[in-house]
DNA sequence: GGTACTACCTGGAGGC
DNA sequence: TGCCTCCAGGTAGTAC
């Protein structure tokens, strides 16, 4: 379940691995992974010749700039890795999307120094990947971008902000957090765990927070997504980073799918409840109501 | 406009 | 062992 935490730990493997390597061909084996364009041969004529110059983040999703001025987006949704391959490694199960590369080195002659492979795995088969052209906003193309939240990272991410945010809806605050109009990269896992470092209730009405509360959730956002970006993300089944390597989060949750286990803080059982269709974990002790 | 619900999808777990 | 059902969850679409 890649959150923000495991696509900000994909994106600096992508960084480490993929710039200055131009994309010579490619493989679609599920076409409903490209969202745009409509079909996979024009996907690959469009990124072939193209060398990744940036990988950048945005909430969950990733954004490749292309040496031609074009992007390439990604959202691994629930499922989804980037894998960093020899081009020889056998294919797999779940292998949706293949990018064959080629490595340039600068000098008088560019010649080919290596041969490797981008590849988009996905056993769900929820994820995404667009080609956007160099001559329209991602947006765009992009939909999802449009109306994404503040980056929990981004200095103007203050209580004020929140506060202003949570007045305007008597939703459960837990709901509230998965919205990603709300805040751009927080899934079950880290809004679980935010509300246990905020000491909030995942039920409580959003609009009813005191400010007091509102800055200590806050606090708890940044601490949780901190903390999970440090341990290389977290792993349920299927997360993993460009190098194959799992996360260590979920070693150190607070909360989440601890069921029935000691809460770190009090020794109370962790509860489990259902919200918004979505499991929901936390401590009915250190969390208020 | 705000909110709640559902579909999408596959593999693992559990029950029989 | 094999079959069936339920569950997991991010996002877009739909209904109210």
């Amino acid at each position: 379940m890649p959150e923000l935490p495991e696509v900000e730990t994909v994106r600096i493997g992508l960084n480490e691995n993929t710039l200055g390597w131009q994309i010579e061909g490619g493989e679609v084996l599920l076409p409903r992974a490209i969202a745009y364009p409509e079909n996979s041969e024009a996907f690959l004529a469009a990124v072939i010749g193209a060398e990744f110059t940036e990988w950048q983040r945005r909430g969950k999703y990733l954004i490749a700039q292309l040496s031609q001025g074009d992007r390439l987006g990604v959202h691994l949704r629930m499922t989804g890795s980037l894998l960093w391959y020899d081009r020889d490694t056998a294919v797999g199960k779940h292998t949706r999307v293949r990018l064959f590369l080629k490595e340039k080195r600068k000098g008088k002659k560019e010649k080919k120094v290596g041969l490797k492979e981008l590849r988009f795995d996905d056993q769900r088969t929820f994820g995404k990947v667009w080609w956007v052209p160099s001559h329209q906003p991602t947006e765009s193309i992009i939909t999802g971008l449009q109306n994404l939240g503040l980056e929990p990272f981004d200095p103007e991410f203050t209580s004020d902000h929140l506060a202003a945010k949570f007045s305007r809806t008597g939703r459960p605050i837990k709901t509230v957090l998965l919205d990603q109009e709300t805040v751009a990269g927080i899934g079950n896992i880290y809004a679980d765990e935010s509300l246990f470092l905020g000491k909030i209730h995942p039920q409580k009405a959003a609009n009813s927070l005191s400010l007091e509360q509102v800055i200590s959730l806050r606090l708890g956002i940044i601490r949780s997504l901190s903390d999970g970006i440090a341990k290389g993300g977290t792993t349920f089944s299927s997360f993993q980073n460009v190098a194959g390597l799992k996360g260590n989060y979920i070693n150190t949750a607070w909360v989440f799918r601890r069921t029935g286990q000691p809460c770190n803080v009090c020794g109370t059982l962790i509860s489990r409840i259902k919200l918004g269709g979505r499991s929901t974990h936390f401590c009915s002790q250190c969390q208020s109501l």
